[in-house]
Order: structure tokens, then sequence, then C-alpha cells
DNA sequence: GGGTGTAATGTAATGTTATAACGTATGGCG
DNA sequence: CGCCATACGTTATAACATTACATTACACCC
């Protein structure tokens, strides 16, 4: 996600970007020795998994895919992921309630607008100062004290809408 | 919600601004007759709820609620607030998995936010253009082509932050 | 090494939100 | 009335998320 394209890179899917596993990782690492607690087996997995795959699955399916001779319960997955969104390296996409990696450094207050293409589910993300003030001028007229601007927009990346036409 | 707050007004409830029954419902009447279906007692019922409580509910409380010697069944407000939902007479709040009425008339492509005050559940909305403008120049930069943005901000509404200062 | 305290996990159950499937009823229309 | 589309009633299930509680792993100190 939110890089862009190399035609170089390992990924086989035409439509998933592929995100910094190292930088993400080195993220968790550090957000838990700040807080004193551990980048455990469990969330390096998870968070090994959403950064492979690119795009926003499913708790569930985050459960099934690291499964194996040892079952991988829901609340596990749930708990690493709760980890990782404090840690900043993933985010949920409330209008699909799932779950993908992100490997930008997002700045404390920064507007962030998550453009997800419908055709193939992936997610771009872009900080806009733009919305931002927006959404102040917009919280202005009513007296509204905005705390956590949520904002996705569904639509279509760039691949899916060139080849669409095509 | 999303009305100039009116002191006179029926509520009972100092955080839940009251929104017009009678214009949402005739939207919903001649939504319906445009179509063809019905604005039926099950969904003039939802609507009502929906108008009189002012502030985003579940589903399920709304069935709970709607319940007297008849159960009224989840599956039915689903139903009738995916047709009220059409008539462009509620929405759902996808970080609360709730649903509200509105009494605006969103012109086409207009991009609305919605502001939900954490402390008493309230939400405003407002159309900003430069919002609009900003989602578009996001869009721009990863070639991608937007149709449907969902703008959701938590933070206090003004009611409830001048009372936290007091 | 052994004791202690917190963080993390394992496991089971439950809660919450949303949809599928299918038969029945209703209402408009010719 | 007979037909067709819409809507409803009912049951079940899918999909998403959390609670509760017992247990284990680890860092820290002695
Ligand atoms: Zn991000
Ligand atoms: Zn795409
Ligand atoms: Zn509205
Ligand atoms: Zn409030």
């Amino acid at each position: 996600m939110h890089r862009d394209p190399d035609p170089s890179a390992a990924c086989t899917h035409a439509h998933c970007d592929v995100i910094d596993a190292e930088a993400v990782q080195s993220r968790a690492r550090s957000y838990a020795a700040s807080k004193g607690t551990r980048f455990t087996p469990t969330r390096q997995r998870v968070l090994a998994l959403l950064a492979a795959t690119g795009k926003p699955i499913a708790a569930y399916e985050i459960a099934e895919k690291l499964s194996g001779s040892r079952k991988v319960q829901a609340v596990q997955v749930y708990r690493a992921l709760e980890f990782l969104q404090e840690a900043g390296c993933v985010h949920r996409l409330a209008s699909r309630s799932a779950f993908f990696a992100c490997d930008h450094r997002h700045g404390e207050g920064e507007t962030v607008v998550f453009m997800v293409c419908s055709q193939c589910g992936a997610v771009q993300e872009a900080a806009s100062d733009l919305v931002a003030r927006g959404l102040r001028g917009a919280a202005k007229t009513t007296g509204f004290r905005p705390r956590h601007p949520m904002i996705e927009v569904e639509g279509e990346c760039a691949k899916c809408a060139g080849e669409s036409v095509s």
C-alpha cells in the first residue's frame, strides 16, 4: 500500500502494492520497547501476514491463515491487532471491518485519507492538509471540537480504472 | 441533529437536537412513490423512532424499542433501514454501527462530514466543499477515482465541551 | 537458582451486528 | 378474480468482536 508501484517488487498480485515489512516491524519493536511490552511471535506473525498481503483482510481470515497444527483463535488475533494499531503499524478500515498494515509514520494530528478500491480492495493512504482545514472549518460553524477524524473513500484505484477502460 | 439549537423545541434531551420528522417522512413517501414501492408501517415506525431519538442507535436497539406484543425482528429493521437509506432519510455511522435520521436534502456528489460527539453521541452534519477539494486533490496524486467518501469525525459537541469546562 | 509481579497466552463461552433462505401475505392492475 | 411484484414473518446462520478466567512466560530482584 501507499508506495510507488515497483515493477521489480516480489508481489505477484498485480493489484497489491507491497509495504516495507522491515520498517514496520522495527516500528512495532521500538513501540514495544518504549512501553515496556514485547513484540511477541504472535504479533510478529499477524503483522508479517498483513504486510505480505498488502490489502485489508478480516480478523478471522488472519486467524485462518495463521492456523497450522495449532489453531489460532480470533481473540488472539484481535489482541495482536490492538497492539499493532497502538504501535501505528496497522489500521482498521471501518467500512469493511478489515485490517491492513501501514508503513507510514503518521505525524501527530495528521489527517489521513484512506482510498479503498472497490475492485481490488487495495488501500492507498494520503495525508491532506486541505482536508484537515476543511474539517476544522466544518467543525467551527457548529462549535464542534474534532479529535479523531476517520476518512474512507471508496472508488477505483488507477490500475483498476485503467483496466476497466481498456 | 444538524439543525440550529432551538430552546423551544420539544426535546427533553439536552444533548439531542430534534430533526424535522414531517419533512423526512414526506421525503420517504415521495421516494417510495418514485420507485413504485411503499412507505409501509414498519418503515414509518423505524423512521419515526430514529427521528424522535435524534442520535444514532443500533439496529437491535430499534428492534427492541419497537417490540410490543409482537416482537420486531432485527431482520425487519435492517430491511426498513435499507429502504430508508436509499430514500436518503437515514445514514449509517460506520464507526459505531449505528443509524440515525437526517432531514437534509444532500445534493448529488455533496461531501458530508459527520461529527460525532464522544460524550453524548449526537451527530452533526456539515457539507464541506473544502474537504471535497482536499479529497479530489489527494486522489489525483495517485490516480484514484473517488466515488463514495465517508467522513466521520469523533470529538466533542459544543454543549459537551462547554459543560466539561465549567 | 528461587520468588515475585506484570504481560501475554490458551481456551471457552458469549455478545453483537448483519444476512440468507423460504414460505406467506398484501396490494395494485388488467 | 388471477397475476405479479413487493413486503413481511420466521428461522437459521454468518460475520465480527469481546468477556472471563485459568495458565504460562518473562523481566527483575534477591
Ligand atoms: Zn497509515
Ligand atoms: Zn483496484
Ligand atoms: Zn444527512
Ligand atoms: Zn455532546
